[in-house]
DNA sequence: ACCGTTTCTTACAAAATTATTACGTTTGGA
DNA sequence: TCCAAACGTAATAATTTTGTAAGAAACGGT
């Protein structure tokens, strides 16, 4: 769940925009003043910040400034005064958008999941290319050996992991199972490829739907597995 | 010098953008067109796209689905029709902006600018630069060498910061115990790997709130361990 | 539809890996 | 030089992963 914090010294104006980003599934925490609000705001635990222009102790802009130096996570400033938009820009103080008061919280709503959604587009986009494996809903980074399968990590032990990789990163192709057991166990290993059968059943059970009725590794009879694309 | 293509059928309203955007130092190319725009969007020497949502051929909604799949780039969008607005957004389709015309040109450039600038920012490779890393509620200072845990200074040992900091340098990142061997302590040293265990285990001790329950350095079960972000 | 073969599925015990503690040695500063 | 902190090693405990076996189910050919 992303977590949003709100800077803002007016108390009902926050509580409207937490009840309705909530409404959304956001986690959303309010600081109401300016300098207790930066400390959060460096905190790192952030996704993206809504941040008042006028605040007691420290003012928006420097707030905005601060949270530059440390990190490039969305900053959304919000005023009731026009004529700051043109100094929010004009100051190049990296904040991501602007909204001035009133404004709809549905608008809101839809601005703060445009910033989240890029900012992980561009902030995935680090991983080079080929570093990571996707195919339908399941998302396999190698670097930090991470499997997503819609959304939620799929906890792989490191046999199973292995298994996935070779098998994902050559879609379709039948290994048999003394293949994947030399592959993965090693030449010398003196198990057997039973062990094989067991670990892909393992496998199934964390990412498919129906461990029965597997969609991405499929079994191919009496030869061994394959990637289903 | 950056470079931005206008994909506009309106020839007034393409040259009127052009001649702005040209007069603030950007290089500026016109496709009137939805096929021949998606073909000079897709061969990536543009740094940004401003994308009219009628054009004959193909339309800027597929156009921005395109581009998408290819890239990252800052897509503006332009329509002068209000209810396209809620189109783009519903359908997700990872545009960065939208505008309904009539706008002003120094909107515009104001918009395309903070595009470019955001854009460079999230892209520049983030482990390079800066003197601090801040994760969390982490802050660890490289050229003092200090490590903040939520306000409190966390004494480390040096092999203890080395470690932390080869780790939260590339968060997520999986380390085999081997590789935090041979970085930390040198090809040539004659210890052996358990050594990491050892020291990641006091480093736990002053950095996690549950030693036991590790939030920060993760073991990967018969690999190594990873910074998890 | 039957039968031999192959795979699925489960449960349990063995094996491997990491966590944790303790202790002796080394290092660097006072 | 002396002392305290840092470090490396080893032994033990705790935990996770893995291999094996055995019955059930599914498959394919006849």
């Amino acid at each position: 769940m992303k977590s949003i914090l709100i800077i803002e010294d007016e108390k009902a104006i926050a509580e409207l925009e937490r009840d309705y980003l909530e409404s959304y599934g956001f986690n959303v925490h309010i600081e109401g003043r300016g300098d207790t609000g930066l400390q959060k705001a460096l905190d790192g635990e952030y996704d993206l910040i809504i941040l008042d222009v006028m605040l007691p102790k420290v003012d928006g802009f420097e707030i905005c400034r601060q949270i530059r130096q440390a990190s490039n996570i969305p900053v959304l400033m919000v005023t009731s005064k026009k004529e700051d938009i043109d100094k929010i820009r004009g100051l190049g103080l990296g904040a991501d958008d602007y909204m001035t008061k009133p404004f709809s919280p549905s608008e809101l709503v839809a601005r703060v999941k445009a910033h989240l959604a890029r900012y992980d587009r561009l902030t995935a986009d680090k991983t080079k290319r080929g570093e990571h494996i996707r195919i339908r809903g399941l998302f396999i980074d190698k670097p930090s050996r991470r499997v997503m399968i819609h959304e939620n990590e799929a906890m792989l032990t490191s046999k199973e992991y292995e298994l996935l990789l070779l098998l994902a990163s050559h879609p379709n192709r039948v290994f048999e199972k003394e293949e994947l057991f030399e592959r993965i166990w090693g030449l010398d290993s003196n198990g057997d490829a039973a062990t094989v059968t067991v670990h892909i059943r393992r496998l199934r059970e964390k990412i498919e739907h129906d461990p029965s009725n597997p969609q991405y590794i499929e079994t191919i009879w009496g030869v061994g597995y394959r990637f289903k694309v």
